[in-house]
DNA sequence: CTGTTAGCGCCTTCAT
DNA sequence: ATGAAGGCGCTAACAG
């Protein structure tokens, strides 16, 4: 029988108590290193497990214990780029913590989402991570569910609720005050879609700390979109009316690409005559760009991880809290505001 | 209590029986739909679950059934390109079908590989998906597993496994003859690392089409890295050794950014002067790109949603056969190979 | 039509 | 030190 058809059916604790001459308690007891169990006893019942390749049956193990040690990641679209950072983190803690992990992608769809809430919650999942696409506030999944729900990346628009979501205003304003730190005083911002939360906040982290420094942006925030040929038909058009500009904030990486393109178009020199920072610190985009692009890094990552961590608190009985907690960013220094010397 | 924290435990069976005033079997019947059950008992025992926001136990259900509705998803590397299409197209086949999805990351790590798998076949998964990470070989989980499995993008080493890979020798061939139909013969090839089936692949049937056509490679063909960098770099070199070249064929889209970039400081115009076509058509780096590039596309969705059929079918009973199944690719034009009018 | 009985695979008292 | 019995939540035969 090829293996794609599977094998006979898995070995049970009785098999392997009856080929140790043994009743299934005993056999149990010494399979898990509970109770007195008698030293050649337990080696005859590991030895029969072993022949069996015996593997506890985690269901019947959950029914009596009451806990699954599985959780729910309810994403809301894998395809973007946010979701697979914080997913491995998620993953990662978990596995740690011999937890197993249902992969559930509503599409972005309500109705899917909530046909996969309720399989997960027919799985008795201990736990959920609601991942969301966007840094807006989602809906909640509401009050009344039996086991515990963290936010991730879209926090709930429910106060009630736990989410942590990253600190945008203050990415915002590291980029800026990275620019200035390097002696740039004319700055320039090209985001993107202006619907966006994300998009909203950079740009108040921003101004917050042009205005510290008391100075302005030397051309209106440009909003649209966030891709590549947004990124170069706005930088452009900036540095033909604004020949002064001497530094660019993107919104995102992908901006960031098109502004290189268009800066090397217009004969400006990076970063000699034009600094330019990204949003995202996307390796593939910012360590391929030439030269390689500062940017904002959102540790994704580092989210998951704690999302899950906050699901086992949880489900340990601690208290951990709502509201909507932001996430500290970091700044990466490429060379695209720092030369090479 | 905050939400985070949960709430009581989940309402079971017999808590609506007793509400509905009937027997657990009962209740089990009106809720299934089976047996005979009076239709104003049904509505009692229909309104009781409601009322309880009863959800079965999905667990128990398995117990009982002897499968689980659940899949294991054993991933080498989440952070790749090509694992997310495949897990989108298996995870939306799964969802249709009812069945959840137990994500396992291993890393890379053989170790953990072997950890994870222990914890699907205890979680009594009814399948594997195993995913990995290039479409070199990789060794097969073996012959005794009690459950089906099947291996996407990364064929098993082992013949008696089922494999479903992308079939690169055909996008080998399709990008060149793309590059003959649309009248170039100076054809040169840059792609990755060489050490990568892949590579190997479609360097072989980019050799066929070219010998099939009567030609030869305008020049050797140049391997490195999977990196815009190496496409810039070698781009470069290759059009100052070799100023004839009218296409140059790209063993992936970040190869071929990096190509398209070359080229315009060369003062080449693609694709008037210089065919350009990448590989993967990813389209963040293929839609953005000027010109838009031609790519090959290997299908990775269906590649999943095949996965998840044949891991079906093996469910079901049906034998799917084995041996390395070497999927389509196809062709997706855009201006890097032919000018707009 | 409804309820009783017997497990699915495992763990945990409680006797022996 | 070992085993018998009960039960986790559910379904599938059977009785009634």
């Amino acid at each position: 029988m090829p293996s794609s058809a599977g094998a006979g059916r898995a070995a049970t604790l009785s098999d392997v108590a009856r080929r140790a001459s043994v009743s299934i308690a005993t056999a149990s007891k010494a399979l898990n290193g509970r109770g007195d169990v008698a030293p050649s006893t337990r080696q005859r019942v590991l030895d029969a497990a072993e022949e069996l390749t015996f593997t506890p049956n985690a269901m019947a193990r959950g029914l009596l214990a009451g806990r699954t040690g599985t959780v729910g990641l309810l994403t809301g679209d894998l395809e973007g780029r946010f979701m697979i950072p914080i997913l491995m983190g998620a993953e990662d803690a978990f596995g740690a913590g011999q937890i197993d992990v249902f992969l559930c992608d509503a599409r972005g769809d309500a109705i899917r989402e909530q046909h996969h809430l309720r399989a997960l919650l027919s799985r008795r999942v201990d736990g959920i991570i609601v991942v969301g696409r966007q840094t807006d506030p989602r809906p909640s999944l509401g009050q009344d569910l039996p086991v515990p729900v963290v936010y991730a990346y879209s926090p709930s628009e429910d106060p009630r609720d736990l989410s942590l979501t990253p600190d945008n205003y203050a990415g915002g304003r590291l980029a800026i005050e990275h620019l200035i730190a390097c002696g740039r005083t004319r700055i320039a911002h090209i985001s993107g879609d202006p619907s966006y939360a994300a998009a909203q906040d950079r740009l108040a982290g921003a101004r917050s700390a042009i205005a510290a420094a008391g100075l302005e942006f030397a051309a209106e925030p440009m909003f649209a979109a966030w891709s590549e040929h947004w990124g170069r038909d706005a930088a452009a058009l900036l540095l033909e009316r604004h020949p002064e500009v001497d530094a660019i904030f993107c919104g995102s990486d992908q901006i960031a690409r098109g502004v290189l393109d268009s800066a090397r178009d217009a004969g400006r020199r990076v970063p000699e005559d034009l600094a330019v920072i990204g949003y995202d610190n996307w390796e593939l985009l910012a360590a391929n760009a030439r030269p390689q692009l500062t940017s904002i890094d959102a540790n994704l990552q580092q989210l998951g991880r704690q999302a899950a961590q906050r699901v086992f608190d949880a489900i340990d009985g601690i208290d951990t809290g709502a509201g909507k907690h932001h996430l500290p960013v970091k700044l990466v220094i490429r060379g695209s505001t720092i030369a090479h010397r």
